[in-house]
RNA sequence: GGGGUCUUAGCUCAGCUGGGAGAGCAUCUGCCUUACAAGCAGAGGGUCACAGGUUCGAGCCCUGUAGGCCCCACCA
């Protein structure tokens, strides 16, 4: 490691290989150690054919702040690693290469698919995990898991057998979402609305006369969106109170096209008010259908194939896609005089998420998690706050599904995933789910047997995610130990599939939760807060910006300005910024190991400290209990706007220019080396308060500035200490602060170039406040580019032209005749004089106030009679002032 | 239909449990001052959506209105 930081900072030149000495230091390896309290995170599995996009960047950034912040504050912290198999995620990219190739799926075999979907986890498994090293994440890479390794396909079975035995699964045939172009079942969270343009087909079926023929007279009608559906229909529905329908209770009608007669049956789902109050039922194809035909015992009629073609029961309009069969049977009930109208209708259509192919609601055998006891600890365990969501208002969206939950479709009909363990005899059709292949059936005996061609949810093993990655079903010590996590840190968009199913599998499993916080971050917008979008074409690269801009300034801009569960745009003026402040730590921190050069810097007694010193030193100590509190209530982005505001304005803008004379005027050796200590050691703080949010700069500084510290990430997080708060010296340096700007400004006002030196006059009656100036003086000169400062407690020798800044308790002359504008002046002080008019009389205001006087906090009233004194001061001094003047 | 959320400077957003309106970018002014022009010093710009209410005091709490976004459910 050089002993000196390069003139200018190259994030290039440092991230890798800070990141490599890490891994080599097995820093990030966390092991069960009983003296150390855990802290414990698992990543939200990315998929394995994942690229790192801004969501991962975000997700990450915030996980590995976390971590290293409970590193440095001395806990056994775990950040758990590993990647998600992402079921049909995958399929679906397998079978897009596999066509590439002009092979089909079908053709090409299970066996020799799953051959094929391995070599891609091979191929592609590790690039997402190599990107999340890029952003400096400290993931302990010794336990990088997968959701399909052996560990896992053991939690699986273990589960899905345990849960079987309990009759928490089961199968049965239901109605569920299906999609024609995956061909397969898919969760109701898996499916999304889209507001589509459509039609309503106004269509009359024939009423039967008692005779058992149609009518030619008598009809009912009613409006369909999907008139195709019809083939399936197997009863009319209405109202049983509608008074217009009364006399056809009991009847039937005619369904055109299949010369089949169906009941009217009456049921309250009808909603008189909405169309002619008359409801065709498609059990098999609509979820409400399906109800209603439960209830009055309707046969179910599945008139589509898998792919969404009209099959055998669709009479003559078999082998018609569905779109096709629609428009020809809206024909032929037209020929008929059975079509009374059409009208423009905009309805949701149910889309598949992965695909946006329409899905198709179809009667099939699927295996369901039976979710109404599952959930109830679930429930509660938010509602007592034992898990606690943030931010806080997403408890309401997680109530909203729990409240409304369904039994959850877990079977799939892709290849990769995790084989559902059940097989079924082929002599007697006895299904028997085990954890082992079942080779004799229980029930006959027979050795012909075949295993459940379908495979799970993806989800159903990523629920299980925060304990078979720690050796579950195994008992294991790191289950003991670092089971249940801290902190689950993710998207709200993955709440209902992975957040919740995790915490019911955490209880049922577990018989606790999986962990104790929910951290939610929002979406990572562009810059038009559009989503970011491999169609739009408008995704930003986080791994372009770390190649331009460094992992440490794309970490601190994604965790800036944003709250928690918050989306966010993202901004390259943003990261440019972070970029920069990169840079000034870098320059500040070039700065002051110029200075050190050569000396040998011990640590002052607190009298050698100048007030200057205390003060630095006293802002600090509040940052690090500020930084530490707003971190622990994982409010990051305040906490890392502090450091950022600290290092920037207080200790660069403000501290380092007041110690530069000291520094450069070497005659007192001990205020120099309290100089060159505070700032060594100001800096150090700030660099770990840093290290969270901007790893690889603070590590790269650190080390190159203690050349015995190995590294900043297993240093000790700085403490609030209770002797370095000096609250003298702060209120003093803040008032020579004001007196600064003030003398600023009118020299900005003046134009006045700082060449000019000019001599400063400091009139007080306070022997504190001229003390603090005669120590400050030589800052104060090159602040303000004052030659000289002269402190006194009279105003005789004041020039009457002279430009004053009036500050608490003080008074600065800066008697530069020939540079005065006296009316600018005047204008100037006239502005004061207003201000303070408004000040005191909202302080007096205040305080003539009986009830504020009476309810108001004791110390709040003490606060406003202290300003009343100064504004009153600042007054007089204007106003004797202004009478000069004029 | 239910729920959530937002409306604060020209733009994008912070603002924790109510106590004198903030940041970044943009604009304007002056500076190459020996860490940094990826910088320094300043300035301008806000009836905190609107209307009520609670309170000594409201950007913050309550009610309502308008508009935007999101989630859930889904009426055929």
């Amino acid at each position: 490691m050089s002993k000196e930081l390069a003139k200018t900072y190259d994030p290039q030149g440092i991230e890798d290989r800070l990141y490599q000495k890490w891994l080599e230091k097995k820093y990030f390896h966390a092991e069960v150690d009983r003296t150390k309290k855990p802290f414990t995170i698992v990543i939200p599995p990315p998929n394995i054919t994942g690229q790192l996009h801004m969501g991962h960047a975000l997700d990450n950034t915030m996980q590995d702040i976390l971590i290293r912040f409970k590193r440095m504050q001395g806990y056994n912290a775990l950040w758990q690693p590993g990647t998600d198999h992402a079921s049909i995620a995958t399929e679906v990219k397998i079978i897009d290469k596999l066509k590439e190739e002009g092979i089909d799926k079908w053709e090409l075999g299970r066996e020799k698919f799953l051959e094929r979907a391995w070599e891609w986890k091979k191929e592609y498994g590790g690039r997402i995990i190599s990107q999340l090293k890029k952003l400096g994440s400290s993931c302990d890479w010794d336990r990088e898991r997968f959701t399909m390794d052996e560990g896992c396909n053991n939690a699986v079975t273990e589960v899905f057998v345990k849960m079987h035995e309990k009759g928490y699964i089961y199968k049965g045939a239901r109605i569920i979402n299906w999609c024609p172009v995956c061909n397969t079942s898919i969760s109701d969270a898996e499916v999304v609305y889209e507001e589509q343009a459509g039609h309503f087909w106004h269509i009359k079926y024939p009423i039967m006369n008692d005779d058992g023929t149609p009518s030619t007279t008598e009809f009912l009608t009613f409006a369909t969106t999907r008139p195709e559906t019809m083939l399936g229909d197997t009863a009319v529905a209405i109202h049983p109170d509608d008074e217009r329908y009364q006399h056809l209770i009991g009847k039937s009608v005619m369904l055109p096209l299949m010369n089949r007669v169906i009941p009217i049956v009456t049921d309250t789902y009808v909603d008189m008010e909405f169309g002619t109050g008359v409801v065709k039922i498609t059990p098999a194809h609509d979820p409400n259908d399906f109800e209603v035909g439960k209830r009055h015992d309707l046969p179910i009629i599945n008139v589509m194939n898998d792919d969404a073609t009209i099959n055998k029961n669709g009479g003559k309009f078999e082998g018609m896609a569905r779109y096709d069969a629609r428009k020809a049977i809206v024909e032929e009930l037209d020929a008929m005089g059975l079509l009374v109208k059409i009208e423009d209708h905009a309805h949701n259509v149910g889309t598949h998420d992965r695909c946006k192919t329409t899905i198709e609601p179809m009667v099939k055998e699927q295996w369901f998690v039976k979710m109404d006891e599952l959930i109830k600890p679930a429930v509660e365990a938010v509602k007592t706050g034992e898990i606690k969501l943030i931010p806080e208002r997403m408890e309401k969206t997680y109530y909203n599904w729990t409240d409304n939950i369904r039994d959850w479709c877990i079977s799939r009909q892709l290849w990769w995933g995790h084989r559902i363990p059940a097989y079924y005899c082929d002599e007697c059709g006895e299904v028997t789910v085990a954890k082992e292949e079942v080779t004799v059936c229980p029930k006959c005996g027979c050795t012909h047997l075949t295993q459940d061609p379908d495979t799970l949810d993806t989800w159903f093993s990523s629920a299980l995610w925060p304990f078979e990655t720690l050796g579950w079903p195994d008992k294991t010590e790191d289950l003991d130990y670092f089971y249940p996590t801290d902190v689950l840190v993710t998207g709200y968009d993955i709440i209902f599939f992975w957040v919740i199913r995790m915490i019911f599998s955490g209880f049922e499993q577990m018989g606790k939760k999986p962990f104790s916080t929910v951290l939610f971050h929002g979406l990572v917008r562009d810059s038009q807060g559009r989503k970011m979008s491999k169609s739009l074409g408008n995704g930003i690269d986080p791994l372009e910006i770390i190649e331009q801009y460094g992992a440490d300034a794309l970490r601190l801009t994604l965790i800036t300005g944003n709250a928690p569960g918050n989306d966010m745009r993202f901004y390259y003026e943003r990261v440019e910024n972070s970029r920069n402040f990169a840079n000034k730590v870098w320059n500040a921190s070039r700065f002051i190991m110029m200075n050190m050069e050569g000396k040998n810097v011990t640590t002052p007694a607190v009298n050698e400290l100048a007030p200057v010193d205390k003060w630095i030193l006293s802002k600090l100590n509040t940052l690090v209990k500020d930084v530490t509190d707003n971190m622990e209530s994982f409010e990051l982005g305040i906490a890392v706007q502090k450091v950022y505001d600290f290092i920037w304005d207080e200790f660069c803008d403000w501290y380092i220019e007041m110690v530069k004379p000291r520094l450069y005027n070497s005659d007192d050796a001990v205020s120099q080396n309290a100089a060159l200590w505070t700032l060594k050691n100001v800096l150090i703080d700030a660099l770990k308060l840093l290290h969270p949010y901007m790893p690889f700069i603070s590590e790269e500084i650190f080390c190159t500035l203690q050349s015995e510290e190995e590294s900043i990430m297993i240093s000790k997080w700085p403490e609030f200490i209770a002797d370095r708060s000096f609250e003298k010296e702060e209120k003093d340096i803040e008032i020579i602060k004001e007196a600064v700007r003030g003398i600023r400004n009118i020299r900005s006002e003046m134009n006045v170039a700082p060449s000019r030196k000019a001599m400063c006059i400091v009139v007080s009656e306070s022997e504190d406040i001229r003390n603090t100036f005669t120590e400050g003086k030589l800052f104060f000169a090159s602040l303000a580019y004052a030659n000289e400062v002269l402190i006194q407690s009279d105003k005789e020798g004041i020039a009457q032209d002279a430009v004053s800044v009036v500050i608490p308790g003080a008074v600065i002359y800066i008697p530069f005749a020939e540079l005065v504008d006296i009316a600018q002046e005047i204008e100037r002080l006239q502005k004061e004089e207003k201000r303070l008019q408004g000040e005191l009389a909202r302080v007096n205001g205040m305080l003539s106030n009986e009830k504020f006087v009476s309810k108001a906090p004791a110390a709040k009233i003490e606060e406003e009679k202290a300003k009343l004194a100064k504004y009153t001061q600042m007054m007089e001094q204007v106003k004797e002032r202004l009478a000069q003047l004029q």
